[in-house]
DNA sequence: TGTACATCAGTGAACGCGCGTTCACTGATGTAC
DNA sequence: TGTACATCAGTGAACGCGCGTTCACTGATGTAC
């Protein structure tokens, strides 16, 4: 069959967006390429038309999560407290209950690694998140701070998720939140 | 064959302290029964002799590796400052570079947590180790500061596996570890 | 002391299954005449 | 305006492979007589 202009376009942006999606939910090893052809309305096979392989694919993704969360982090630096509005939100039952749409550090990064070759693009994206941080930690410590505060969300995140118990999966959460908010105003004073 | 009395027993421990390292350094999903045995001088059939399903091993494993760490943890307590050396242990290199031998947090939560049921035993291990740095920051906020602690020694060990740029992996390593002790310091004076 | 038998940890072929990947094919549409 | 042909996104059967799991079997040793 013949399609519009941008038919394939589309489609190739369809596997892209599902990918990303079921790659930080379920994993990248656990996500097969014929399911997720299917949740398209899709035969598997088309699938080579648009990547050369599904280690192509995991890479574009990764690379097109790592844009979208850039672009919902730079939200946060409009409002009137950047650094708090994005704990705030990064520390969220909200983020937590998507880690298909949140971002994939706490759930991509510990498979990537163990993967023979991990992606730069791992490095890029704490690169990127540390740096905005920084600029919004006006102290002396800051490039010290921002470290710390990039671990602790991201394993705070982990960790909430990663519990049975809802109470203590809650304790996770808003605990670091306060604390990590505490400090990135106390530090702005 | 027959074997001596505590033959079956002493198989037994190799494949949980095999299977305990393979599922932390590579991931469950991608340690095959078949690879584990076979490291082991054995045959695949001869697994379900000793567990019902790698489900039931994955379980056992885990204990396993709690149960080891929950011993070296408590090596930490007995020397002179309990908090900074178990910090500076958990976040050295060698920690970095032994994922097999160290915390399942950072390597198998994000997994267990993907899959249907996360294990009973993942809540337990986060307690036992906010407990243990509970007890040894004499302050106020100790319950506060515990649950940040843990998640930024996880979520720094974590992407400091997950990086290419040594100096970047590194820097998330110790400048995490250095901000930390300064922490638990600071609130025992 | 010598022989027959029971035990049972481990063997290895086989099962169905889903994986990533390949490839000959389809068939609706745009273009050429 | 009507017909023949080219295009090419998507189809679906097939590939070899490793997975978790099952099971009839092996064979060295301990026990019974």
């Amino acid at each position: 069959m013949r399609y519009s202009e941008d038919h394939k376009a589309k489609t190739r942006q369809r596997i892209i967006d599902e990918a990303s999606h079921l790659f930080r939910r379920d994993g990248v090893g656990a996500t097969g390429l014929q399911p997720l052809m299917k949740a398209l309305g899709l035969t598997h096979g088309g699938f080579y038309a648009h990547f050369k392989s599904k280690d192509e694919l995991v890479e574009i993704a990764l690379q097109h999560a790592a844009e979208q969360l850039k672009g919902s982090a730079e939200e946060s630096l409009a409002s009137d407290a950047p650094l708090p509005t994005f704990i705030a939100r990064y520390l969220s039952t909200a983020h937590r209950a998507s880690p298909g749409a949140g971002c994939p550090l706490p759930t991509m990064s510990a498979e990537l690694g163990q993967r023979g070759q991990p992606s730069a693009l791992t490095d890029q994206v704490i690169r990127d998140r540390l740096a905005m941080i920084e600029a919004n930690l006006p102290i002396e410590q800051a490039a010290e701070q921002s470290v710390l505060m990039l671990s602790a969300m991201v394993g705070a995140l982990l960790l909430s998720r990663s519990v049975q118990d809802p109470e203590l999966s809650d304790r996770l959460l808003k605990t670091t939140r306060q604390l990590l908010i505490e400090q990135s105003e106390a530090s702005s004073i």
